[in-house]
DNA sequence: CGTGTCGTACTACATGTGTAGTAGAAACGC
DNA sequence: GCGTTTCTACTACACATGTAGTACGACACG
């Protein structure tokens, strides 16, 4: 496998573009930009840039079918949230996963119960996989 | 306090140039290139260089002493750690954080002893229960 | 003193991003 | 058919970033 979705990273502003496209499937480029109008009043011009880029960086994927354009994610968001958390775990973190649960405590964005709860999940899971 | 130090987000690059202070305390130009030079290849004038921008950014502070040049961080980096984190979360993970986790469990890189260990921490630090 | 060295300031340049305008073609409405 | 609307393609431009070269002043060494 050569490593092509690995290292995903997207500006705030393309993962809006991408996510129209994970909910959607396979959106024009006026449904795109219809949506990214109402969410953060960009032209449709715009828009259009922005999935011309996205494709020729190669995250998505163009098909014509007469005037129109539709794109489609080459890259998944669990792709993206992949490499987009461990790139900050290896640049803010140290690569340690637990510390940035641990900072996640301490800013209080989770709280006790979600951590048991989870831990709870992760132990359901295993015992299927059985790995 | 108008959000001086709210959003900080900062490239790989610079969270390497910025851990060198954050390292060292007021280290000199120098000192930071002699560092990214090991790390990373840099040159010094490359280095000068992100110095020179972080300044005009703000996010660090330059003290002149004769010919050199000292510079220390303005933002901590918890700073950083609040602002970036906020943003992935934002952007990727719908402001859940426990999505988050989710995820590191999902991606195995978190192992339910962890979590534990840390539902403990926060009870100890908060002392008392969530939802 | 003269000369190399060191360090900073300034300039440079490619690439990516945010944002959009304009031109030209195609389809639509009458 | 012809004007109007709709789309895409291309161009534009400012700003950030990664990376470094060059120039010039200050210093130290012999």
């Amino acid at each position: 496998m050569a490593g092509k979705k690995q290292d995903v990273a997207l500006s705030d502003l393309q993962i809006a573009v991408m996510r129209v496209l994970w909910e959607r499937g396979e959106p024009s480029t006026a449904d795109v930009a219809e949506v990214l109008a109402a969410e953060r009043g960009l032209k449709h011009t715009t828009v259009a840039t922005l999935l011309t880029r996205l494709e020729k960086r190669g995250v998505v994927a163009m098909r014509r079918d007469g005037r129109q354009l539709y794109y489609r994610a080459l890259v998944s968001e669990p792709d993206v949230r992949r490499s987009m958390v461990a790139d900050l775990l290896s640049s803010l973190f140290g690569g340690d996963a637990r510390a940035l649960v641990s900072h996640l405590v301490d800013e209080s964005e989770i709280a006790p119960g979600d951590l048991d709860r989870l831990r709870k999940r992760l132990k359901a899971a295993a015992g299927e996989d059985g790995t």
